[in-house]
DNA sequence: AGGACTTAGAGTCGTTATGACTATAACTAA
DNA sequence: TTAGTTATAGTCATAACGACTCTAAGTCCT
């Protein structure tokens, strides 16, 4: 008897299903204020269960591919995106995560920068939404994006996290803005620039950004490390 | 054709075997300096592959369990143990982890009191190691240990971890000296106590430690949260 | 051309956290 | 009683941090 013909009090006794999805975070000016917000692709259910909702970009694991790579290769088929960050977030297995067939997932994050996040083939199937302002989503994926959130901050406030959601070149007050889009709250301009200019890997270009209506501000680069299949995770260094 | 007669080839093809495992550190005193060190439990292999060899304590993931409740029955089943303290890892889901069979496994791991580890089922193929001298393990369990001990030793510079290893009472120098074991560096008793009396959710009881050879050390108690399903993970908040 | 406006970027000041260190307290062992 | 040991309090210089001021260097408007 195959999978697909089992009834459901047998499917609960088969194994769990596994499968590997992704959160995306990138930058996009909010339609209201123009400053810059966190914004998420999802991609349309195109089966059951919760056709037509939206969900996070996943698939089953293939059987010759890494964790990592199914996450990218996924990604890339359903999105067309690329992110150069890319990091295992929780395994989330609830037993009701699904209607009928259990199902375990291993869920990864990226971020993404405006050029990468460019390449977002964007369809009737596939569109960017707030991450503050999201719809039911399908599973529990409302819950996956929230916890990802959570960790988000938890990792901006510790450090070098920022700039995998800018360009290849930044002004410090742009920095600034993506504390403030993901912390929500507001931050000194000077200190904050204090605080950048001391920390390592961040170092000023002899650019300046033209076109604004006021002083140009000096380009920065980010020149530390970004995260692999071997570095898995970084965190925080704290006294007690 | 069964699964168990799927010859190598076949194999490939199937989809993953999910496992749960669990790391579990806890504190005995070293043989030499009579110091607090790390130890975990281990079980031996009775079965292919890795026959005899040990390996972290894990097993399936039973169809009606959590992720969380699978780590906590296979570890009470093998080992006796029930920690309290008891969080998500990792999923490490590398091609070539195990031989023939690809294997996923989601890793947990535990901080165990002195109460709760004398609970240990000891026997010929259960035992305790010490964590810094592990001999050749099954799988790939000396990095999965090797990794935990890293996360261990970043929750523990930014704060409540120490006491999930000591019991419900104890002195600032127990805390200090967990502190030293697990980061392997010497530190100030004078400051080391100022900066615990500063932290939250330590509380100072009446009681004090005798039966040393010198002035007798005031007792605390721990009264912070524990991790459980809902807390999923606690991590460090810094500025950049 | 000139002044208003805006953000960049440097610097000041008082508070607080931290590491190195000193001094006293309170017990045991002899 | 004295030596040994750790507990616990406190000092001092330095570093980090938040709130704030001031000047620089552009654009925009009239």
């Amino acid at each position: 008897m195959s999978p697909t013909s089992a009834n459901v009090s047998e499917r609960s006794q088969e194994p769990p299903s596994l499968a590997i999805s992704t959160v995306i975070f990138g930058l996009r000016p909010s339609e209201a204020s123009g400053r810059p917000t966190l914004w998420l692709p999802l991609v349309r259910r195109i089966r059951q269960p919760y056709l037509g909702q939206w969900a996070l970009p996943g698939g089953p694991l293939a059987p010759s591919e890494s964790l990592q790579d199914a996450a990218s290769r996924n990604l890339l088929e359903t999105t067309g995106l690329a992110p150069r960050y890319l990091e295992q977030l929780y395994a989330f297995g609830g037993l009701h995560r699904s209607v009928g067939q259990r199902l375990v997932s291993i869920v990864y994050w990226a971020l993404v920068q405006p050029d990468e996040a460019e390449l977002t083939r964007e369809s009737e199937n596939v569109r960017w939404f707030r991450a503050d302002r999201l719809e039911r989503l399908a599973f529990d994926h409302n819950d996956i994006v929230e916890y990802a959130l959570w960790r988000l901050r938890n990792k901006m406030e510790y450090g070098s996290i920022a700039y995998h959601l800018l360009g290849e070149r930044f002004t410090l007050a742009q920095v600034r803005e993506v504390y403030e889009a993901v912390l929500d709250k507001q931050l000194d301009p000077a200190n904050f620039r204090r605080q950048l200019r001391a920390t390592p890997h961040i170092e000023a270009t002899d650019e300046y950004l033209t076109g604004t209506r006021h002083r140009p501000p000096r380009l920065y680069r980010y020149a530390g490390p970004v995260p692999d299949g071997s570095t898995r995770q970084s965190q925080a260094v704290r006294a007690p």
